[in-house]
DNA sequence: GTCTATATAGCGATAGAC
DNA sequence: GTCTATCGCTATATAGAC
């Protein structure tokens, strides 16, 4: 029942809250379920962490921080070269690290299922702590695509940010379930596969023409 | 704090349960909350709906099947015709009802945000009743766009598939956030504007070539 | 059909021994 | 740093009066 014995409790902690979080949600999850999987005392997660909010908060900032940080270095090195940088490849650099997680044995597969659902519903007291793990990605990102997006305003750049976040995060959500979803035609594990599909198809999406209120181009 | 005290006890928990597990998510609200903010009385519950999760069961089937039989009805106007359907109008069939559920005074808005935030994590007890909920639509959607993307093999439709249920339900589950979000740029209000971005977006995903692996397209 | 009262269980958090 | 024991509270569910 209890997993990877040979870490310490605060680790083992983090990655049984990890898993639990990711199948339950986080109102459903007690601490004693969370204590329990990792086999440590009900009293270690008030010791290690001091609530369960601090918990989640925790589970959050240990993979968003390293995720966020290559997102952007993938990114400088684009916009190193100093030419036009191609579309394709500012999307890859957002969307390859976060799905690349699932090559992450340690738990890099569940934490992208939480991070897939927990991108749509940013409610209540974690909301905070967690969108500011963005602070700096998002007005990176989107200045990138909107230069790529020659003479989009900006608002329409934030709107299609947005369907980039939402396609993406909905295939990190659905991982590991797809051959459920597609009558087994597709293979879950297939993460290069997601990323050759997901790429394109949010490129386009980006480049497409917002309709004019009376259903005409723009 | 009671709402709605016109209509009857059955009515008013609905309508008070949707409300909280937008806000706060299934496991993290209780009987008691949804009880005390519907003005009726605790035992209301079991007596209408027998359980908690028959009470979750009930707020999603509500709603979902009127909403899936107007998408299919217009899926079924569009293919009445006999005539090439063009990608834009089917994608508008299935996104559209979705988010002019927002134009409903009583819960419309409410509902389109839980239901963007639970696409994206059917897991758990209610997961099978939920998924239950799109057995017609999704083959009947999947197969009407798998004909107008010609050549294309039904594996990638399924992929595209997931990407364009990823956007939609995001800009549900954000519907009302988007001050926040864009900076003041976005009038979260603004439904017809979120249609005309978003059913471009995806129509020219849905379009785009899947990259072969070695980065070339396909 | 609505109420009070309660059974039974689980919750987060902490005190204090070791 | 880990443990037991427990406080104070809330949960879902139900029994039985009205």
């Amino acid at each position: 029942m209890s997993e990877n014995e040979g870490l310490d409790t605060k680790e083992r902690i983090l990655q049984a809250a990890e898993n639990l979080f990711t199948d339950q949600g986080f109102g459903a999850t007690s601490l004693r379920a969370i204590t329990h999987r990792a086999g440590v005392n009900l009293a270690a997660v008030n010791y290690h962490f001091g609530s369960k909010d601090a918990l989640i908060e925790a589970v959050f900032s240990r993979r968003l921080g390293p995720l966020n940080r290559e997102r952007l270095e993938l990114l400088d090195a684009l916009e190193a070269s100093g030419e036009m940088v191609p579309l394709d490849r500012i999307v890859e650099s957002f969307v390859g690290p976060a799905l690349r997680m699932a090559h992450d044995p340690s738990g890099g597969p569940v934490f992208m299922r939480l991070l897939g659902q927990t991108i749509s519903q940013p409610r209540g007291t974690i909301r905070e702590t967690f969108l500011h793990q963005f602070d700096e990605v998002f007005p990176r990102f989107t200045a990138a695509i909107g230069r790529c997006l020659d003479g989009v305003p900006p608002k329409e750049v934030v709107w299609r940010f947005m369907f980039m976040i939402g396609a993406m995060g909905h295939t990190m959500a659905m991982s590991g379930d797809m051959e459920l979803m597609s009558g087994g035609l597709i293979d879950s594990g297939d993460v290069e596969g997601a990323i050759r599909r997901l790429v394109p198809f949010i490129s386009e999406g980006l480049r497409a023409e917002t309709l004019a209120p009376d259903g005409a181009k723009s």
